[in-house]
DNA sequence: ATTTAGCACTCACTCAATTCGAGTGCTAAC
DNA sequence: GTTAGCACTCGAATTGAGTGAGTGCTAAAT
């Protein structure tokens, strides 16, 4: 396999490359402190890095840069865990000090804190909402043709809709209906929601008059739709910071990609617990070939999941990020944990 | 002043200037249907258009290319009124056939069509919450130790925080101090809440048990503040799109504008009603020199104004954008006025 | 058997010189 | 007042020499 040596120079050529976004040539590396061969024996060992494809030149005399293969195996076996400077530590724990506890705000500073810190593009997917059970639903009337249905979950999550009043119904009776769904549906994960509502509820208003028929129709469409999973992303522009970048027809295609919530969200849920790296062509899309998505989940209540990632060229700080990642899902469970 | 031939050679370059981007020449004009001089005479106006400041050169022997006072001109004396597409009116119409009565959707998704009908920029200010009125404050018990505040208002802005509840209060303690809330504060103002709270109503709970006092603290500080006027902004990455920004300098720091919502909130307030235009040092922001901005507002019931707005290069294609917004503006009054 | 020094070679990059063409201003004729 | 003609200007694109950081290979040194 790899002698030590040849790991070392892999491992400097890597964190050098990281660094500069510049090929990588024997001179330079023959100068470091931490390597004391000469230049010859590096490029030996480099030809051979580059032979067993963990290497890659971008013409035929130019120094050597990180394959993805290469990367790969520096993320699986050369990662020095990072401690996080002070600094970092500060600024993520100030974001948790907010008493205002919504989620909606934490996630989106989390988003920022990723961001600001990392100068990546971070995107955070909000917990999945469907496992969340329904808590309770207020109706407030606006005026005599619209009210607002609110949604409250188990785990504090708020969704909330006009509609319109059948102009016959006076307010009574919409308290009467909204007593009786509450009666029934409190408790029901969201998912189940629609199902319900169809049968149970249904069978259910037929005995009451009409007016609560034509109006729980138009309770139903309001409730239904629309429990998405959000999307929270920061430091998009961070883009276009790296040298990568510089040529625009990339980064736009990089957006166009970002910015397709669902196909996104659906890269995000894909990972597993736990830190996960995919790096250029590992990811799905076209526009991502020289880009890493580093991946973390946390959790929210019992088995609420989501996922916070950074997005950022092949050429990314794996060691700083995997580790922000890490103490960043930490207290985001903590903090919920705590929380309910 | 100007001769007609004058005001038809400013007209056609703008226009084609605004078309192709690039400085517009004597000849290319000559050979245009609407005109029928030759190129020297068409020069001789040119420089006279130049002398006038309507015009400008990027070098000595370049074509022309409109100056910001040109372009001031040509929207204030020029402009023809666009009869907007088929499709663009479908595209509106479709947007606000939305039966989900939500304004944020609504609002959100205006922004998105003018974006993408416009390749431009577009921002939106939320009406001013300030002298919304409160219409019901509820709380929702989420556990033991929390709960979720909610608040809505005459026009049916949702607002929710959770807050800590003190473990020594029960639900029913809660339930009282938010009757007393709901029946004192009912109407207020949003502007109002705080002082109302620091005077009247801590006067009323002091009377009360410590209990009351400490839980109301608690909902004081979940109440009080973010009622912020929210701004949306969609097409964010159709600046990429314009040659005027293939300098990814100028791109960031026009986003780093962009992204202060204060600021940008800010100068969209500043607009009167109707439409009205920016055009580069107009703006107040260095990052803003050779874009226009085009406000237009919008109502929410009575007096509640929001601002929609598209931002672009200065050579934007004022009349398609003036009466698109005027449409969209109209349309976006006309749909809440039918809510409320 | 490694490691190192030396040398010829490669290739991107920079910079100046050159050309090309779209444009202008001016003048004289129409 | 309008137009044709001409000299001139200047940015953009093209070319070619020079530079330097890099390589691979070979032979000597360890």
């Amino acid at each position: 396999m790899l002698t030590d040596r040849q790991l070392l120079i892999l491992q400097v050529i890597i964190d050098e490359f990281i660094l500069t976004a510049q090929p990588v040539g024997s001179r330079s590396l023959s100068k470091k402190e931490e390597i004391t061969h000469s230049s010859a024996t590096i490029r030996n060992d480099m030809a051979d890095l580059e032979e067993m494809g963990f290497l890659e030149k971008t013409h035929s005399s130019s120094g050597r840069v990180p394959s993805e293969k290469g990367y790969r195996f520096y993320v699986d076996h050369l990662l020095s865990p990072l401690r996080l400077s002070n600094r970092e530590l500060i600024t993520i724990k100030q974001a948790f000090n907010d008493r205002r506890m919504e989620f909606e705000r934490i996630v989106q500073k989390s988003a920022g804190i990723l961001s600001e810190l990392t100068n990546y593009t971070s995107i955070i997917l909000g917990p999945e909402v469907f496992e969340t059970k329904l808590k309770q639903l207020q109706i407030v009337p606006l005026n005599d043709q619209s009210a607002i249905a609110i949604l409250v979950t188990d785990t504090g999550h708020v969704e909330h809709r006009a509609f319109n009043v059948p102009v016959e119904m006076d307010q009574s009776q919409l308290e009467k209906l909204v007593n009786i769904l509450n009666d029934r549906l409190r408790g029901v994960p969201l998912v189940q929601l629609y199902e319900k509502l169809q049968t149970e509820i249904l069978e259910l208003i037929k005995g009451h008059t009409d007016q609560h028929n034509h109006a729980f129709s138009y309770l139903q469409a309001a409730l239904l739709d629309d429990h998405e999973t959000k999307l929270y992303i920061g430091g998009k522009t961070n883009i276009l910071m790296q040298p990568e970048f510089k040529d625009l027809e990339k980064v736009r295609s990089l957006y166009a990609i970002i910015e397709k919530e669902n196909e996104m969200a659906d890269l995000l849920r894909s990972g597993e617990k736990g830190v996960h790296v995919r790096i250029g062509h590992e990811n799905p899309f076209d526009a991502m070939q020289n880009c890493s998505l580093i991946t973390a989940s946390y959790t929210l209540g019992n088995e609420q999941v989501g996922t916070i990632a950074l997005l950022g060229p092949t050429r990314m700080e794996y060691n700083r990020v995997v580790s922000l990642l890490n103490v960043l899902s930490k207290q985001m469970t903590d903090t919920f944990r705590a929380w309910y």
